[in-house]
RNA sequence: UCCUCAGUAGCUCAAUGGUAGAGCAUUCGGCUGUUAACCGAAGGGUUGUAGGUUCGAGUCCUACCUGAGGAGCCA
């Protein structure tokens, strides 16, 4: 080891002048005879370094001009600042040790060209090396420290609700069943709602945040058969709660995702300016007035229907910052929520469908809190009365108005880097026809 | 499950039913400021699979496989 430190390439600003070491692998290699310029990433950036033939021993000054894309290598050099470098600075290479160096006979696949789909899906474990992923993933990051921090200085308590369960929270055809020791099947989880019910009742304000499992047969930009959600629950809170703490959530996360990942969303070609405009308060549209906009517009809908993603686009399309659909047909949500006392045909439920087209990204409202009305809802939709009957006993023992939501992780990074596709906000996404890498 | 589109060199793509091509990558050579560097040369193919039409099929037809986009459903 030498006495040299070791930097990152982001540091790179608060180092100029010194000699460094920096470890990575190499980008790309510009040469011209007997000058050489290896770009080497580490993860955190990029930097070009420069090693003249004549300043450099041979043998390292040769092995540098032939090294492959992806060889790793520890280089060491003074750091100086470069208008003519991409990033600004530059390493004068002084030595070098290839770690290890990928041999021509198999080049790395991923050539700074244009790729196919395909191609970088089955490559996704080398794809996530390139620029465009590490933006996408670090603004990931960011969006779930954000969720984390707002939630935390809340007064909400993170409590992990279990993966495998042994009934539906929604309809029983999205689960993935499991084979439980040959026993019982159990499924994964496809919310961990009724459980949040349950701390909610025993901490007052708590989340959940893990994977979510939903064996849906879609395939489209949206979809992905594991994600990642965040589900709060709140004792003694109503519809209206709900909009306030996914509108402050919301916000919130957007806000950080500005300050911190500024580069990051400029490297994504993000026009930061429409995220610039969400701020409180959200437009706050009944379903009925949805429904209205959309005939408005030229969509078939008919009252009583969920919306589709076209109907999603359109009324996003409305608006600059995100909207908040609330009182939908009671048939079309899901059996535990609470019919508005005015109008029992409507649930207190809500949806916040994203800006610009990105779809629901928010869905959550308030909670049937009376037993013999939630007895009757299972008995309605059909489900194993055993099945619920822990979930019956938080209506016997001090049951309250309660109410929650859950926001879908990769949605907001999609939204918020204005990809086009989900499959990029994840490291290693599933969806209907693809499990691997 | 349904609808639409696409499979040609390692990658991205060309090729009117008539000799299967280019750029990048790889190899060799050149170049002391390159910016997806550039210049010259070389190697690289059972055109997704199986049938069919035709003197002749990458191209037309049928079936299947694989992938992509969308619908339904959803965060």
């Amino acid at each position: 080891m030498s006495d040299i430190p070791r930097i990152t390439i982001d540091q790179c600003g608060s180092h100029a002048g010194e000699t460094v070491e920096i470890a990575g692998w190499l980008y790309n290699l510009r040469k011209s005879g007997k000058i050489i310029f290896p770009l080497i990433r580490d993860g955190r950036g990029i930097i070009q370094c420069v090693g003249l033939k004549n300043s450099l021993p041979e043998d390292l000054f040769n092995a540098l001009k032939d090294l492959t894309q992806e060889s790793s290598v520890i280089v060491r050099g003074k750091i100086r600042a470069e208008q003519r470098a991409p990033g600004g600075y530059e390493l004068d290479l002084e030595s070098a040790e290839i770690v290890q160096r990928v041999p021509e006979s198999h080049p790395y696949p991923i050539t700074p060209k244009d790729h196919g789909i395909e191609f970088l899906m089955d490559h996704r474990h080398l794809w996530l090396r390139s620029r465009r992923q590490h933006a996408i993933l670090r603004v990931r990051h960011e969006i779930i420290k954000a969720i984390r921090d707002y939630f935390d200085s809340n007064g909400f308590t993170l409590v992990d609700t279990p993966i495998f369960t042994p009934a539906a929270c929604e309809g029983t055809t999205t689960l993935f069943e499991v084979n439980y020791f040959d026993e019982e099947k159990v499924y994964l989880t496809q919310s961990g709602q009724l459980y949040n019910e349950a701390t909610a009742l025993a901490f007052g304000k708590t989340y959940c945040f893990g994977p979510t499992f939903r064996a849906e047969k879609s395939k489209t930009r949206r979809h992905l058969t594991e994600f990642w959600m965040v589900e709060p629950e709140m004792a003694y809170a109503t519809l209206e709660d709900v909009k306030n703490v996914a509108e402050g959530l919301i916000c919130f996360v957007v806000q950080r995702v500005l300050e911190n990942r500024k580069n990051d969303l400029t490297d994504l070609e993000r026009d930061t300016g429409k995220l610039e405009s969400i701020k409180p308060p959200f437009p706050r549209i009944s379903y009925d007035q949805a429904v209205e906009i959309l005939h408005r517009k030229g969509s078939q809908i008919e009252w009583g229907g969920d919306f589709g993603g076209t109907d999603e686009t359109l009324l996003s399309e409305e608006f600059d910052r995100p909207v908040m659909v609330d009182r939908y047909p009671s048939q079309v949500k899901a059996f535990y929520f609470q019919p508005d006392p005015d109008r029992p045909e409507v649930a207190l439920g809500v949806d916040v469908l994203a800006s610009e087209g990105y779809g629901e990204i928010v869905g959550g409202g308030q909670r049937i809190h009376d037993l013999a009305l939630l007895e009757k809802r299972l008995e309605e939709h059909n489900l194993p009365r055993e099945a619920f009957d822990w979930y019956l006993d938080l209506r016997r023992f001090g049951s309250v108005p309660h109410a929650g939501f859950g926001m879908g992780v990769e949605r907001c990074v999609a939204w918020l880097c204005g990809i086009e596709h989900i499959r990029e906000t994840i490291a290693f996404p599933r969806m209907l026809y693809r499990t691997r890498p």
